[in-house]
DNA sequence: GATGGGAGTATTGTCAACAATTTCATGTAA
DNA sequence: TTACATGAAATTGTTGACAATACTCCCATC
């Protein structure tokens, strides 16, 4: 149960979806220049396909804030500074958090039982590091973790903000850095998980909060050593 | 400064805009029922417009939560439960209460002043229960108390998600309910205000918490003892 | 040399016609 | 009577052309 098959699942029907789909795809994997705009006449011919059902696609992107339009101007492929990718931090600290309480409460035992089995091959992953070289790139095990406890707040409004608006945005940055995922990750993933199997709601909400700024934290240390190249902020402002 | 003039803010520039902000003050407005399909060449000879323009409008509109749509079938106006609407709920508890606890931290001077003057206005109004009828329908004193705080969270990304998109689907139900804003509401946000002041932003978010909770258990008792027609629930299952 | 205006180009917004899909009604067979 | 197949009507998806707006480059003026 991959992090993207679900949360995207349905499969292209028209067009317009095929397009969004694989535009979203080229945004989040880099292969579209962050901060670049979007010319309609290029892209369409590209893809083959009308500027119509081109623009309802780039409708989408706008939705998912992986592009932003101004109108008679155009639209751009985002490309936003690391304060913005702080202010996330701030709205996943509470919205997981929240998750997790309901998560405690939530949960079904079977779930519980995926829950564990998925942190017990992450303790397996990271005790091998050869293997896990950067295949993180394709399949996050943090993103899955989060995804797994989010899925089992069963406030489907809740999973479809976070995961279909909010972590497309955490993949894009995610994409650019280092893997988050570090032992001491992993130890504060395995805490949240005890409490949720101790129908914990109080204490789970406690631990995913401070995960999330433990996370952040980590994320701002690293990104501040970093320069504008290696962040890939190829922008073209106007 | 109202709730919607900030909120959302850019004036039409574009027919699809126009459409859009039109068509969302209806559905808010409840002026179109509830669970309709729409008809695309129906609405767009009603507004006389081209199908295309009307099309991008329904698009924002999804993006809002105003409609659904499945893809060869079309588009419906929202008609959620009072299941969802408890959804909802959880989700502004968690939000709301960041935002609190932000504000608490990042509010200037003249924004506290600012917020200290709306509360003394809605102590007034609510001591002159004459002329505040139904007001609320337009201007509810209860939203622009929750805006302000959000807004003072400075966190920008946070406020977009909470105004535009939440915020709406709570206008569209909370027109259909008695004003919620009683003196015992009231007097929670005396003390949200109080602990934001005195920039004891743990406080405040545990108070905007437990004051977004007290709302949720009033609405739910009111709306459990209103028949379906009371709730405005003109669906038309497919 | 810098600034402002204006024609020309390119891009975006809008529209109406065409194609594909769904829905509804009718008729037939079990 | 019910169930299913078939075809017509209506609706949605898609396209290319036209209109409106924004951008660019050049030239005149200060």
């Amino acid at each position: 149960m991959a992090f993207q098959s679900v949360c995207q699942s349905q499969e292209p029907v028209t067009i317009a979806d095929r397009l969004f789909q694989d535009l979203r795809s080229s945004i989040l994997e880099g292969s579209m220049p962050a901060g670049k705009k979007i010319s309609e006449p290029e892209l369409a011919a590209t893809y083959g396909v009308s500027r119509g059902s081109l623009r309802e696609a780039i409708g989408k992107l706008e939705n998912c804030n992986l592009v932003t339009r101004k109108p008679n101007i155009g639209a751009r492929i985002v490309n936003f500074s690391i304060d913005q990718l702080m202010e996330i931090y701030q709205i996943r600290e509470a919205m997981e958090g929240m998750a997790a309480r309901l998560a405690a409460k939530n949960m079904t035992e079977q779930e519980l039982l995926h829950l564990q089995e998925l942190l017990k091959r992450h303790q397996k992953a990271i005790k091998e590091p050869g293997k896990s070289g950067n295949s993180h790139l394709k399949h996050d095990p943090d993103l899955d973790f989060h995804f797994c406890v989010i899925q089992g707040s069963k406030n489907e409004r809740l999973v479809r903000m976070l995961c279909q608006d909010l972590y497309d945005l955490v993949r894009f940055y995610r994409f650019r850095l280092n893997p988050g995922f570090t032992p001491k990750a992993l130890r504060e993933h395995e805490l949240i998980v005890e409490a949720i199997c101790r129908r914990d709601g109080e204490m789970a909400e406690v631990l995913m909060r401070h995960h999330i700024r433990a996370s952040r934290n980590r994320a701002q240390i690293q990104l501040e050593s970093m320069t504008p190249e290696e962040l890939g902020q190829r922008e073209k402002p106007a």
